[in-house]
Parts: structure tokens; sequence; C-alpha cells
DNA sequence: CTAGGGTTAG
């Protein structure tokens, strides 16, 4: 599936990148963990150097302060060591340096050491200079405490000591803390540069928010103020708006001043790239090469997410090329996560592994990136023999990540039977509380049928995301409770409603956790369309187009879907029409309606469109799916000759190799048709290695609306040899002889099902009305209104003998007395459905009822004559099309 | 004394 829309931001590939730059010096700098030494080197047993004893203590600390500044840390503490020796006293410019130089290694052993010298030569406390670079110090290598009492002990703090501290406290992701010391730094009337403005952004980024916003507002209000367009001020404000969810203020920002740099850039993309607005990504990153900026490893790991959800493995792959002809960039561990995420989304797992296997020191977020990719593709074994080897080989304990990321391979693979066990591992990891991985938990708990289960966890999680209140979404609708989604989805929608935020911060465009987004729209529109509940759909839909999630492929076609369901073609037309972008599932997907609505000749002609449109470089080209949906069409309309003839040129005209689904389809659009010898045909042509269950069950269909016994019999013997578990096979044969009269065969078929242990699906139907979604079974008398319904139900049957009806009871299985066989029809869940739509609904209401299976042959023909009585147009979606009842006929031809 | 980057739901 290609969910691309950003065809129109980017001008045409190549990207024209630079083909080299210099490496930016940051990244040259090896991770401090190798640097580290054993032994401080003060404590070193190997003697100095013997040098000059004669050089006074400003040469030294000339020497120190300039190998300090080229980044020569090893260098800057060995000159150091050199001066002690020699006898020089370091003063208060030695010590800022050499401090500086520990915290470059982040060796925490010699900071104490020169922390406790500078004490011993009267630097501890009372000079200002050396107390602030040991709170950095403290900050960089040391911990939390440390830096509160050092701090603590300056007592004629600086501007700078209150920026080290709150910078400090900012490392150790104090950010309430970090507040707490801006505040009591504003009390001492102390100065604001812009180093607190960008340290107090940080904080405010990180209190989400409802507790961030509005101070982030007001630095940047004060950076207005006193005209503070320092670069790394902006780029910190930007980051700070971006975080807090509000993109367009950062962007606006962004475009407000002159100083660009590098992270500016990086900032914005990363911004549109965690907001899922991917298309912005790439078009400023486009915009970036162009306006020749440099590029550097966090710019290609921030732009990397974006080619990964828009599917654009063109520019990723250019991308990747760019990183290979610029060697520093691959040794950016996140580059290369990035890379293995990117080819992965875009089904190029083969690739991604190659990246992987080519990077050397593999880290743990490298596996973690491999392990999803596999998972999301379908490989599950291949996930968990990588799983596996991250721990057994590379010697890498789980992350909560790690966890989260296998968990679904566990799922989906057969041959991990023991699933719960993943669970008991990840407690045992000590991963319980973690939101990661209790929303895979969940997951795999709703997709094992265990709802009971994820429910228990999601009412026990201390804090829920977003995707956990998706997750759970998604299990009430792969479960069937389309209801339970819908109630979860409300329960969302108030949440966000009722969260504890200011009137003027309620404009925000990410929102909170509870903010329903595409995805949520996208799992829970199947849900409305399965129950038919479409002032429920029309509801979500309105709030697609409040909250611009309308524009997503993936909400649209659901919306166009669920249109279609809920019998609204028009509707369903026009959401597509007016859709930006579309692909293949869009046109599948109203192709597959106008299908299901008998309307052949527009399918056809969609088909025909879509063709078109890609020819002219459109957005899709038809796939197997639309072949499926096309035939289908075609059998429901009776459009023989041109759905037989797609199907002999789909390979040659289109390259899409049939399937089996493929001849099922066709099989039905003979059968249909009543060519039940060609189809019979077709099915002993299919080539042997393909599954005929499809096939078979078609020609059975037909032979139950044709009621041929003969060929009947052969298409279920085939089918039960090779499904001899499915209620629905038995019930066509057997209605096949009923209908025919054999009353002894449809008993013995029967009695066959029961002794093979197969229930039969209880037939049910639904209908929605007001806020509600009414269910009702076969012979169902626990309706509130069952008295009422059944009465009516009676009396029309009265009416509709006088205009003609014969009630026909083939489908019957019972073998009881005619009359009782009337009865059991009246019970029939979906006239028990039409009867409450008819008594509850003012005249002249369209009625609109779905049924879980097809509707029977009696009630079909009762439905004629219901809809013309009762003069009401009367909609019935079965499980496989729809029926249109108006004044006495039906738009389908497949029941007589 | 300061900013930007990798995972989960479809």
């Amino acid at each position: 599936m290609s969910s691309c829309n950003c065809h129109q931001l980017l001008s045409p590939l190549p990207l024209a990148l630079p083909s080299s730059h210099s490496p930016p010096s940051l990244q040259t700098q090896p991770p401090p963990s190798i640097q580290k030494p054993t032994a401080s080197p003060l404590t070193s047993k190997t003697p100095p150097k013997p040098t000059s004893p004669s050089r006074s203590t400003a040469s030294w600390v000339d020497a120190l302060r300039s190998r300090t500044r080229s980044n020569d840390f090893r260098e800057a503490i060995s000159t150091y060591i050199e001066m002690t020796v020699s006898g020089a006293r370091p003063d208060n410019f030695a010590f800022p340096a050499v401090l500086k130089a520990v915290s470059g290694l982040q060796d925490l052993k010699t900071g104490e050491q020169i922390h406790a010298a500078a004490v011993k030569f009267g630097y501890g406390s009372s000079s200002v200079t050396v107390a602030n670079t040991l709170v950095n110090m403290y900050g960089k290598c040391g911990g939390i405490g440390d830096v509160c009492k050092v701090f603590d002990r300056i007592t004629d703090r600086d501007q700078v000591s209150w920026n080290s501290f709150i910078a400090a406290l900012c490392r150790f992701e104090k950010w309430e803390q970090a507040l707490e010391a801006f505040r009591a730094m504003q009390m001492e009337n102390m100065e604001l540069s812009s180093f607190t403005l960008v340290s107090v952004a940080l904080a405010c980024s990180n209190l989400g928010v409802m507790h961030g916003l509005r101070l982030g507002k007001q630095l940047h209000g004060y950076s207005l103020r006193v005209g503070d367009q320092k670069t790394f001020t902006n780029n910190a404000l930007m980051a700070m708006y971006a975080k807090l969810g509000r993109v367009d203020d950062s962007k606006a920002l962004f475009e407000s001043f002159v100083d660009r740099d590098m992270v500016s850039w990086n900032t914005m993309i990363s911004s549109f790239s965690q907001s899922d607005r991917f298309s912005e990504a790439l078009a400023f990153f486009r915009l970036m090469v162009l306006e020749g900026v440099e590029l550097d490893g966090v710019t290609i790991a921030s732009v990397l997410p974006a080619c990964s959800h828009l599917e654009r493995l063109d520019v990723g792959k250019e991308i990747h090329a760019y990183v290979l002809r610029n060697n520093d960039l691959i040794e950016n561990s996140f580059v290369g996560s990035a890379l293995v995420d990117m080819y992965c989304n875009c089904r190029q797992v083969e690739s991604g592994r190659r990246v992987f296997d080519h990077i050397l020191g593999r880290r743990i977020e490298l596996w973690n990136a491999m392990i999803s990719g596999y998972a999301r593709n379908g490989l599950d074994e291949k996930a968990l023999i990588l799983f596996i080897e991250m721990i057994k080989v590379a010697g890498l304990l789980p992350n909560t990540t790690t966890m989260a990321s296998v968990m679904p391979a566990c799922v989906h693979c057969e041959a991990f039977s023991n699933k719960e066990s993943i669970h008991g591992y990840a407690v045992k990891l000590g991963f319980k509380e973690d939101r990661y991985v209790q929303n895979a938990l969940m997951d795999m708990y709703s997709r094992m049928g265990k709802m009971d289960i994820s429910e228990t966890i999601f009412d026990s999680m201390e804090v829920r995301d977003r995707v956990s209140w998706n997750t759970m979404i998604t299990g009430y609708v792969l479960s069937g409770r389309y209801s339970n989604a819908l109630v979860l989805l409300h329960e969302m929608q108030r949440m966000e409603n009722t969260k504890d935020v200011k009137k003027d911060d309620n404009d925000d465009e990410k929102g909170g956790p509870y903010k329903p987004n595409a995805i949520t729209l996208m799992t829970v529109l199947p849900g409305c369309a399965a129950l038919a509940a479409i002032a429920k759909g029309k509801e979500i839909h309105a709030y697609a187009i409040r909250n611009m999630l309308a524009s997503d492929i993936t909400v649209g076609s659901a919306l166009v879907d669920m249109y279609a369901k809920c019998g609204c073609l028009n509707l369903s037309r026009r959401v597509f029409n007016e859709m930006p972008n579309k692909n293949v599932i869009t046109w599948n997907v109203l192709i597959m309606a106008c299908g299901m609505h008998g309307k052949g000749e527009e399918a056809l002609e969609l088909f025909k469109n879509m063709v078109a449109e890609a020819g002219r470089g459109g957005e899709a080209k038809p796939n197997e799916v639309t072949f499926i949906t096309v035939f289908a069409a075609c059998s429901h309309s009776g459009l023989i000759s041109e759905g037989l003839n797609l199907f002999y040129r789909m390979k040659h005209d289109h390259g899409v190799e049939p399937t089996s689904d493929h001849y099922a389809c066709v099989v039905d659009l003979l059968g249909r048709a009543g060519q039940l010898e060609e189809a019979y045909e077709l099915v002993n042509t299919m080539p042997a290695e393909f599954d005929k269950v499809g096939a078979w069950s078609s020609l059975l269909g037909a032979c139950r609306i044709h009621q041929n016994v003969e060929l009947g019999e052969v298409a279920a013997k085939n089918l039960l040899h090779l499904e001899p578990n499915v209620a629905s096979h038995y019930v066509l044969l057997s209605n096949i002889y009923s209908s025919a009269g054999l009353w002894n065969k449809a008993m013995e078929v029967r009695k066959n099902m029961r002794q093979m242990g197969v229930k039969k699906e209880p037939g049910c139907s639904w209908i929605e009305f007001r806020d509600e979604v009414h269910k009702f079974m076969a012979g169902d008398v626990s309706h509130p209104q069952s008295e009422q319904l059944h009465g009516f139900l009676e009396t029309l049957s009265e009416k509709m003998r006088k205009e003609g009806y014969v009630p026909d009871t083939s489908c019957v299985l019972h073998n009881v007395d005619e009359d009782e066989k009337e009865n059991l029809l009246c019970g029939h869940s979906e006239k028990l459905a039409i009867a409450f739509g008819i008594l509850n609904t003012p005249p002249g209401t369209t009625i609109r009822v779905a049924k879980n299976l097809r509707v029977c042959n009696d009630c079909h023909a009762a439905t004629k004559f219901i809809s013309k009585i009762m003069e009401r147009e009367i909609i019935v979606r079965d499980v496989r099309r729809f029926h249109h009842f108006k004044e006495g006929t039906c738009s389908c031809g497949d029941y007589w």
C-alpha cells in the first residue's frame, strides 16, 4: 500500500544532494566511553614528563585553555597534571579549563579530585567561576546530588551559576525543579540570558501542553522584547513549540529569523516527522538541500522516518546513497536504525537486513529496528530468531522497545505456541509498568481473543497514550465487538474535551494523549460499517473534517467504505471524489461498493478510469484485489462477458497473475448467471496447487440459486472434503435438497453436520436507531418490543397473503409441518429488524438493516411485499451485497 | 552554561 501524498510538494527527483561535505567536528568525536581511562590520570603511577620549573602559572594556564578549547581534553588534563607537579599553583582560570576537559571526557573520578584540589587551593566556593564549572562538571558526569551540593555552597551566585544549575537539572530530566530554579533566579532579580531561555524552554517542552506552554510562550515573548535573536535561542523555542504540538508556531518562528543554521532545519524536519506531517518534512528537507545547508546525521535521521511513512523508497534510497558517499554519517547509530526502518517499512526487508549486517557496533536500537521490521512484514520467525540472537549472541538485554517490537511476531507466529510466556518474560525484565510493553500486550491478548485480559491491562494502566486507546478499539473491532469500540471512542473523545487545559491553550494541534487521530478513525470506521451505524459514521466524518483528518488517505478510504456499507453509495462516491489523494485501496473500496450496490457498469467505468489515470502516472494501478472487486461487481450485475474478458487479459494487460480467489470470483460470475457447466469446467481447469475452497463454494452457491442438485452434490462433496467444519457448506447443500423436496436428504445433511460437531452461526440482524444499534437473533424474544414485533409481523403476513405472498419454506432445516415452518420464518432476524424499523420510525423513512448471513429466500420475497404494503424503501445489507427494496421489487436478481 | 535524531496502534 502506498500512502504517499507528497508528489506535489517534491520536485522531480533526483534530489541533487551535494556529493560530500566536511564532517562536523562533533561527529568525529568518539563516544566518551571509549576514551574513558581505567584509572584517573591523577593517581597514575607513571610520573609526568619533567618540565621546566621556571614556567609561570599564566603560561601553564594559556596552554591548558587552548587545549580545552580545541577539544584536546586528554592533553588538557595532562597539562594540568604537569602544572601541579611542576609546583605551579592552579588559579581560578586553570580550574574552569581543566574541569571543562573533564566534562568532555565524562571522567567523574578526575573531576572529583580536581574538585578537592580546588577546595584545597581556596576556590571551592569562593570563586564563582570555578564553582560554576564544578556545577557543570557534575551535571555532565556526576549525580544530581553533587550538583545541588556545589550550587548550594555558592554564596554570590551570578547568572552563569543559575544557568549552569538549570541546565544540569535538565540533564537529569528534573523538569519541575528546573522551573523552580528558574523562578528562584527571577526572585533574585537575575537577568536572563539566551542560555537561560534555552534551558527553560527545554524544560517547558518536557512538561507537556498543560504545564509548559504558557511559560514557553512567555519566554518567546521575552526573547522578542529584549531582542534576543540568537540562533540558539530561536532553535530552542522552535523545538519547544514543536514538542508541545505547536508545529505551526514552530514553523512561523523558523520563517521569522534570518540566521537559520543546520539545527534550525533539523528541528523543523523532525518536528514535522514527529507530528505525522511527513510530506512537509520531506518538502523542508528538499528546501534545505536546495539552499545548500550542510546536512548531518541528525538531518538524515529526521528525514528518513518521513520517507518510511510515506513509503518513498525512491527518496530513501537516494538518501542512503548520500550516506554511503559520506562515510562518517553511517557511524551515527541513529542513521543506521532509521535506514533499516525505512527499508523495512517500504517492504524491502532484505535491503534493511543488508544495512543491518554492514553496521559494526550494533546498538540495541538497531536490533529493535530490524526486529520490528521483520515483524511488520510478517516474517515472524525471522523476528524471533533475531531476538534470540540479540540476547544469546550479542549479549544485549532487551529493552521495552525490543519487547514491544517482538511481541507482534510472537502473536502471529504459529510455531510460537505459548504466547503468554512472553508476558512473563516482560514482567521478569521489570517492564510490567511500561506503556509500550502494555500496549503490545493488549494487542497480543486481543488478537488471541482474550479481550478480558486486554481490558484488565488497559484498566490498570497508570498512563495511557493514544496507542493504548487505539489498540483497545482495534481489539474490539477485530473481535466483532463493534459497539464496545464505539463506546471507547466516545470515552476517548470525552477525555479529550475534559482535559484540564486553560482556555487559550485549547487550540493545540497535536492534542493530548486522548485525541483521536487518523489511526483511531480508520480502525473504528469499519466498526460503523459493520453495524451499518450511519449516524455514528457521519459523526466521525464530521470529526475528521474538523480535525483535518479527512484528507488522510486511510481515513478517506475507510469513509468511502463506511458510507457504501451503510447503504449510501452517493455519499461514498462524494467522499471519493473530494479526496485529494487516493491509493489502490481507495479505488478498490469504491469499485467494491458499486458492485455491492448492483452498479456493475459504474464499477467497470471506475476500473477504466483507474487504469487510464495509472497510465498518466496517477496514484494507483490495479492490483490483485482490484480484480476481485471488479469480478464481484460483474457477477452481481450479470456482466458475464466483460468479467470473463478481464479475467483472461488481467495478466497480459495489467501484469496481475490470477490467484485462486480470482477463480472463485469467476466461477461465481458464471454460476450466478446460470452457466453452471462452464463454471464447473473452470474449477476443473484450475492449476493443481491452487486452493479450490473458494471456487467450490461459489459453485455450490450457484447450484443453490439455480436449484441444481446434481452439480451441487459434486461441489459439496469436494468442498466438505476440504473443509468439513464449515456450517454454511452443509446449510447450502441442505437447502438445495429441501428446495427440490428431497426432505430426507436434507435431513441427512443436517445429521452429518451435527455428527461433525459443526454449528451454524445463528442468524443475526441489526438496525441503527437513535444512538444505539438494536440487534435481533432468529426467534429472538429478548427485545423489549418483542411481543409487539411478532404481533405486527402476523397481521402484516395476512395482508401480504392477500397481495399474493406465498411463504418459501425451503430454507427451514427442521422437518416440521408447514404451519410451524411459517412461524419459524416470522422469527427470522431480518424480519424482526425490519418490523422494528417500521414501528419506530415515521412513515416514509428509509429502513436500513444489516445481516450477518445471506438473506433467506423467504425473507427476500417477503420484504418485497413489505416495501410495497408499508410504502417504505428498505435496504438490507447481507454478508455479500445490498438489497434495495422499493415498491415491491428488489435491486438484486438473485432470488425468485 | 545552550538546541535537533531511532521503537508500539493500521
